[in-house]
DNA sequence: CTGCAAATGTTATAATGTTGCAAACTTTGC
DNA sequence: GCAAAGTTTGCAACATTATAACATTTGCAG
């Protein structure tokens, strides 16, 4: 399994994306799914960097390539992504951001760089396992984990430091 | 330090009001911070129950009682309690909560029950440590941390028992 | 090729949140 | 007490995010 590329560090980012639509087919192949010609290039747009991107930002984008698409067009497409578990929202946004690791119908942990904006996913056991232990030390029975964390990613901590 | 009423426990509720009121004219004169009529009142109406409610829940209130207030009123009223830590917005819902240890500045974390609505706040330094010790292995400075769990409350896996 | 189900188009509207400026109120310094 | 300065609130308009309802098209099984 190769390493995945850090969002906030220079890669070949075009390498992320073929991955990801790669694993899109897969996936939905798998599941017989339909990834229409829509839902792919959502899912295509969504990839065009590690930044979380609103489903108005998308559905601009779609617009300026002279898809005069409306706002369910786009919130479908997000619905039947994140059902396959290929993008997740992030509640502290209101944006998308592609799931590196898809597959499984999972909810990662966000690593959000409020300066560069770049998100990474963090999948930590360690971490969701202290909190279904908390949870459950309550009587509670967890089901669904919103995790973002907002802070300084290692680039932009080095450039306020030169400041 | 007596102990807190669980939410979805049975418990006289008006204590949590006053309690909650209390606590927030203490912080307020602590720190030289004007907690003005309609801060308070939208205080109090947050603490009418242990569900998070929307702002325009808020605003709809204030409406029945005469006080004919537009968004802004009560966003800027919902900005300044949280300022002060005296309620929490719940990204997941788009709703605000008060605040059962106000005072510090901190971020907490909310065990949302789908079934009744109730949100239990906890704060486990455990959890919290697993988290940042999580980012800081990613070279990452988190800064603020939005942790919302969803599931089941005990008594409502109780009611489920019984269907 | 026909008919059904899934997907998309289209229009309108709901829900949530913000900007900008004017009026009222509070505090402060004198 | 009173005026200046700062803070808070009122108010109107607007921006952003998301959904509802229904028509149309597309893909596919029989």
């Amino acid at each position: 399994m190769p390493e995945r590329a850090l969002p906030y560090r220079p890669h070949n980012h075009d390498a992320c994306v073929s991955h990801a639509l790669a694993d899109a087919r897969t996936i939905c192949r798998q599941q017989n799914a339909r990834l229409t010609a829509i839902r792919e290039r959502v899912l295509e747009l969504i990839w065009q960097s590690h930044k979380p991107l609103g489903a108005y930002d998308i559905l601009a984008r779609l617009g300026e390539e002279g898809h005069n698409a409306a706002p369910p067009t786009v919130y479908r497409a997000l619905d039947f992504l994140q059902q396959y578990g290929l993008v997740h929202r992030i509640a502290s946004l209101n944006a998308f951001i592609g799931c590196p690791h898809a597959g499984e119908h999972h909810r990662g942990t966000f690593l959000i760089c409020h300066q560069c904006g770049n998100v990474l996913e963090l999948d930590s056991p360690t971490v969701s396992e202290s909190i279904e232990a908390a949870a459950r030390a309550e009587g509670f029975r967890p089901d669904d984990i919103t995790l973002e964390i907002s802070g300084l990613c290692p680039r932009c901590q080095g450039a306020e430091a030169h400041d």
